[in-house]
DNA sequence: AACAATACGTCAGCTTTGTTGACATTCCAA
DNA sequence: TTGGAATGTCAACAAAGCTGACGTATTGTT
């Protein structure tokens, strides 16, 4: 089952070594640095964290989602995430208004002050990722997705998916 | 420069707007989080986390590599890595050498034990890229590190290109 | 031989971000 | 109407990152 043996099983399953699969691992892990550097850079400058970002993110993405909904997005218990959104509304980036059915849950909005911190973030990291897309090609860009999903757990491709549909 | 301008540029281009880029982006957080899971899991119950996890996968990967050598590529702190490494080797997952050349670096290997560990958590976290490559297929393999690769940075490309050059 | 630089280890203390446990409020269904 | 489920908050703790300071052994330079 391992690098000699497999070397020989013809070309359309060369690709499945223990080798180029221990390869794409570590393109993930140090890929997935770069892609949170430019971020994380400007955020130590403002006291917030990668929390913080996800945070801002999935705010701006889905306006008046709730503590609970961004909780399963996030994959983090509520008191974790708590913390986080208690900084940012304390600071005015976020806004957490009273469900009007349901008084139990909060909504969440980004203030003024918020997008204008989301879209900060978001085009450094954006850049970077523009950069790479342009660089390997429209194909390879497609070729990035697809193995992507089909890395996700079932639970996220879900979210992923819905997140897709609603803008696409 | 966003969403609805761009969608008339051409398809050549499209795959640049910023609901596109986005996409990307979270792509990759979902992604990260389902390449993670099973080494995390699997580390739990060991009373081991994540940095373990690197420090074991980087010396299987260069056996003798150095401390120091294994701080440029981890990334982290000389003290951050030690507490992780000072746990492997009293635990007697990881060996430390004094080196013949200079005396002054210590070489790491992994024990017996550590590379039993170290291919436990391979399995589980190469299964899952194994069956994300073969449901994607050869062609977008290819495409998802081209993407990686260009994200990457330079210094980090440099150690990524280094190891793949050793091994291919 | 003397001195600076390098490699490694360690102590102390702090930050971020995850965890569990306990608790208040609100909703809903028996 | 009352008890359980759901939502969200507060408190305390753990993992793993960080900085700064320091000690020791070894190497390289002058």
């Amino acid at each position: 089952m391992s690098q000699g043996g497999q070397s020989q099983s013809g070309q359309s399953l060369l690709f499945l070594t223990d080798e180029q699969v221990r390869k794409g691992i570590e393109a993930m892990f140090f890929a997935y640095r770069g892609f949170t550097a430019d971020p994380d850079r400007i955020l130590q400058t403002k006291a917030y964290g990668r929390a913080h970002h996800r945070a801002v993110h999935f705010i701006h993405r889905s306006p008046g989602t709730t503590v609970n909904n961004l909780l399963n997005i996030l994959g983090v218990t509520k008191q974790s995430l708590n913390r986080v959104l208690r900084t940012l509304i304390a600071d005015g980036l976020v806004s957490s208004t009273v469900g009007r059915a349901d008084k139990r849950e909060r909504h969440l909005h980004l203030t003024d002050v918020g997008a204008a911190l989301e879209r900060e973030l978001s085009n450094a990291q954006r850049d970077r990722m523009r950069s790479a897309y342009r660089r390997a090609g429209p194909e390879a860009v497609a070729g990035f997705r697809e193995v992507l999903e089909a890395m996700m757990d079932e639970d996220m491709r879900h979210h992923y998916v819905a997140i897709k549909d609603r803008t696409d």
